[in-house]
DNA sequence: TGAGTTATAGAACATTCGTTCCAAAGTGTG
DNA sequence: CACACTTTGGAACGAATGTTCTATAACTCA
C-alpha cells in the first residue's frame, strides 16, 4: 500500500555514526548528515526524529556495534589475563592507525555532552559501568586461573582498566603517537603484577 | 589621546575561559561569549580578533593560570613520591566536587577539535608533553630519593600518569562518582610499587 | 578648547542552523 | 485501474550563527 522505504535503516545509522564519531555532536550539522547518508532531510525527520534522537539512536547503534566488537575478545577469551592484555593492545593498534584517530564515540559523547545533557550522560556512565564489570569478570577468571594474584582488589583494578581503556581512547584521538600510547598501555598491564 | 577601555583583559580572558571550559568550543557562541564577559562584539573583535583567535588566547590563558597551577606541588614538592601522589588526589577530590564537572580544558578541546584542527592538536599535544615531563622530572627525584624502585622505566612511567592524569579529567567531566574515581587514583598510584 | 584617536553600543550583514511543509512519486489492495 | 497510504525531493521557515559597519562617546595632548 504505501510507498516502500528506498533506504535502509542500518546503513543510515551506520552512516550517521560515522560522521557522529568524527567531528562531534555539535559540529555535525543536519547539511552533513543528509550529504553523507543519501536520505532526504523529510524522511530522516520522519524516521528517526530531530537530531538529538537521531544521535541517541546512533549512540545505542554504536554500542552494540563496534563497543561489542570491542569488547569481544575481553568477553569471549577464557584466559582471563590473556583477554585483558588483548583488548588493551589492539585497542592501542587500531587507536594509532592511520587516518583512525576517532577515539570511541561513547567517550567522545560522554566529554563533549554529559555535562549539559543529563540523557547522554546517562548513556555513557552506563557504558563504562558495564565496560567495568566486563574487566571484573575477566580479573576474576584470571583470579581462578591464577594468572593475577588472590591479594588484589578486583573491583578497584576493573575500575582502574576501565577508566585506563578511556584514556587510550582518548590518547588515540587527540593523536598520540604509537610509542607513547604503547607505553601508556604496557605500564597499565603491569598493574597486573 | 584614545579613548581608554573599559575592560581588563586579564578578567574577560577569565570569564571566557569558563564558558568555553564548561561548554565546549561549538557550542559556544559570541552571544554566550559577550553576555558573560560583558565585552561588547565590537570591542571583543577589535582586542582579540575571531572565536577561533580569542580560543586559542584562553587555551594559552588556562595553560598559564590553571594548568600552572594543578602541576605546581608536582614541580615544587621536593619529596618526588610524594608529589606525584598529592597531585593525583587533588585531582580526585577537586574532579568530583559539586558542580565543578568541568574536567580540563586542555583535555576537553583536544578531545573536541585535534581530530580536524591541527593547530589546536599541536597545543594539546605539547601540554601533554610537558605534563610527561613533569611526571618524568617528579619520578627522577623519586628514584634518587629511593622512594622507587631503581629498574623502572620512568619514560613509560611518566607517560603513563601523564596519560592516567587525563584519564582523572575525563572521568571528572563525564561526572564519576567519588567512590570509582577514588579507585582509579589509588590504583594508579599503585603503579609506583 | 578643540583636534585626533580609539573604544563603545547596537544595528545590520549574509550564511547557516534545525525544522517543517507540500506536491509529486511510488507501492499493494479493492 | 483507482484508491489509500507513505516516502521522497526540494523549497521554505524563522531563529541563530559569526562577523562587520556606522555613529556616538570618552579620553589625551597640543
Amino acid at each position: 500500500m504505501p510507498r516502500p522505504r528506498a533506504f535502509d535503516e542500518e546503513s543510515v545509522l551506520d552512516n550517521a555514526m560515522n560522521i557522529f564519531w568524527s567531528k562531534g555532536f555539535e559540529a555535525t550539522s543536519i547539511q552533513d548528515l543528509v550529504n553523507e547518508t543519501g536520505l532526504n532531510r523529510a524522511s530522516m525527520y520522519a524516521s528517526f526524529g530531530d537530531k538529538k534522537a537521531l544521535f541517541l539512536r546512533v549512540l545505542d547503534h554504536y554500542s552494540q556495534k563496534i563497543s561489542a566488537e570491542r569488547f569481544a575478545d575481553l568477553r569471549n577469551i577464557e584466559d582471563g589475563r590473556a583477554a585483558i592484555e588483548k583488548t588493551f593492545r589492539d585497542a592501542a593498534k587500531t587507536g594509532t592507525a592511520e587516518g583512525r584517530h576517532k577515539g570511541c564515540l561513547m567517550v567522545n559523547s560522554g566529554m563533549e555532552l554529559a555535562p549539559h545533557d543529563p540523557e547522554t550522560a546517562a548513556i555513557a556512565h552506563q557504558a563504562f559501568r558495564r565496560a567495568e564489570d566486563t574487566f571484573a569478570a575477566a580479573l576474576n577468571r584470571a583470579v581462578d586461573q591464577g594468572k593475577i594474584s588472590k591479594g588484589k582488589n578486583v573491583r578497584a583494578l576493573a575500575r582502574f582498566l576501565a577508566g585506563s581503556f578511556q584514556g587510550v581512547q582518548l590518547m588515540s584521538r587527540r593523536g598520540a603517537d604509537q610509542e607513547t600510547l604503547q607505553d601508556y598501555c604496557e605500564t597499565i598491564l603491569d598493574a597486573l603484577d
